[in-house]
DNA sequence: GTCTATATAATGATAGAC
DNA sequence: GTCTATCATTATATAGAC
C-alpha cells in the first residue's frame, strides 16, 4: 500500500497531518506554527484551520492518527514493552520513523497521549512479565506494580535522552549503528545480573517489617 | 543565610531571575512569556529586558544559576547520580525545589544544560563504580562506558517521567510519600538481582566474538 | 534603575471570493 | 475545497521620561 502512493497522491488532509506530524515532532508543537505546517504541505493557512478547525485540533489529529497506526498494532507487542526496541523494529519501516519520532516528542511534553502510551507498555510489559515467570525466566519482582512502572520508565527514558546518550557513546542518535548495541547490551546486563554484588542498599530501602518497628 | 533572607530584601535582578526559574521549570520555556515573568517577580517587562537584554539572555542567567548553585555543589556527588534521588536529597530544602524543577525540565527540553548535567551525573557514577568495585560491592560492566550513560539514562529518565510513573502508582510526583519509596526498592530489585533468571537475551544481544564468526 | 508608552513582527483564526 | 486578504491578539524588544 506505501509502495503505492506518493507524496502527490495524498489528499490535502492527509498532507496537512504528515506535516504537522513531522514537524510536532521535530520541533515540539509550541515552537510550530500553522503556517510552517501549511507550507510544508503545499496549502494555504487558511486551509489548515478549515480542516482541523484549531491548531490544537491539528494536534489532536495526530494523536489519533499515531494512536490508531502504533497503539493498536502488533508492533507494540513486539517491543516487549521497551520503547527503544520498538523504534529498532520500525527502523525497517523508514515510512513510520516521523510517528516514532511524535511519540517521543509527546512523552517528553507529557499530556494526554504520554499517559496513553506510557500505560500501554505497562500492559505488555505485565503480560510478558507473566509469560516470563510461567516460564522461569524471570522472577517475581516484590512490587508488581512498582516494577512494572520503573522498568517502562526505564527504557522509556532512555529513548526520551537517546541524544544524550549517543553524544557519550561518540554517536548523535540512541539507534546509530555504533551506539544501540552498546546501550542494549549494557541494559540487558543490568536486567540480568545487576550492577550490585550483594542486597545491602536495598535492604537499606526496603520498608522495616511491622514485628520489628518500635 | 537563607533565613535571613525575605522576598522583599531580594534585588529587582534576583527576584526576576527567581521568577523566571519557577515559570520556566513549570510551564516551560516556550509557554512562558517575559510579561509572565516580570508580574511575578513585580516589576514592568521593560525592566526585565533592561537586565537581561532579551528573553534567551535570561534564560541564560537561570541556567548559569542553576549550575554555581546545584552542579558544582557537594549535593550531586551525594546523589550517587541518581536524580531521582538528588531530588529526595533536596526535599529538606525547599527553597532549593524550583531549581531541581528547572533541572527536570531542562533535561526534557534537551539543550546545553541538558548535556552538562547528565556529563556530570556520570562523572559521579564513574567514580562510584570506582569505589564500588574496589571495595567489591559492585560488579565490572562489560561495556563501562554504555553502562554508566545507561544508568544515568535510567534514573534521569525516572525523573522526567516521574509524573507518569506516580500516576500508575496512585500519585502525581515520584516524591509522593506513596510513590517514591516503592520506586526506590523497586529500581535497586532491578540493579541487585535484575529481573531476568538467565541470561539468554544477553548472549543474544552480544556481538558475535571474533573467533565464531564466519 | 525603573517606569510607561510604543514600535514591530508574528501568531491563531476569520471572512468572503472563486 | 481552496485561496487571498485581513483581523485581533499577543509577543519580544525599544525609546525616552523620571
Amino acid at each position: 500500500m506505501s509502495s503505492m502512493t506518493r507524496p502527490g497522491d495524498l489528499t490535502p488532509q492527509a498532507r496537512i497531518r504528515n506535516a504537522a506530524l513531522e514537524l510536532f515532532g521535530d520541533q515540539g508543537y509550541d515552537r510550530t506554527t500553522v503556517r510552517q505546517v501549511a507550507q510544508r504541505a503545499g496549502v494555504s493557512a487558511g486551509l489548515v484551520i478549515h480542516h482541523f478547525g484549531s491548531k490544537e485540533g491539528l494536534r489532536q489529529a495526530c494523536d489519533d492518527w499515531v494512536t490508531a497506526v502504533i497503539l493498536d498494532e502488533k508492533s507494540i507487542v513486539s517491543s516487549g514493552g521497551s520503547l527503544p526496541q520498538l523504534q529498532v523494529y520500525l527502523s525497517d519501516h523508514p515510512e513510520l520513523a516521523p510517528i516514532m519520532n511524535y511519540l517521543v516528542a509527546s512523552l517528553k511534553q507529557g499530556g494526554e497521549m504520554a499517559g496513553s502510551v506510557f500505560d500501554r507498555l505497562c500492559a505488555v510489559t505485565s503480560q510478558l512479565l507473566d509469560e516470563g515467570i510461567a516460564a522461569g525466566t524471570m522472577r517475581e519482582p516484590s512490587d508488581r506494580e512498582a516494577a512494572i512502572a520503573t522498568m517502562v520508565a526505564f527504557s522509556t527514558g532512555a529513548s526520551v535522552l537517546g541524544p544524550l546518550i549517543a553524544a557519550r557513546l561518540g554517536g548523535t542518535t540512541l539507534l546509530d549503528p555504533g551506539v544501540y548495541p552498546r546501550y542494549a547490551v549494557a541494559a540487558l546486563e543490568l536486567f540480568t545480573h545487576g550492577l550490585l554484588t550483594d542486597s545491602h542498599l536495598l535492604d537499606q530501602a526496603r520498608p522495616v517489617p511491622p514485628e520489628r518497628q518500635a
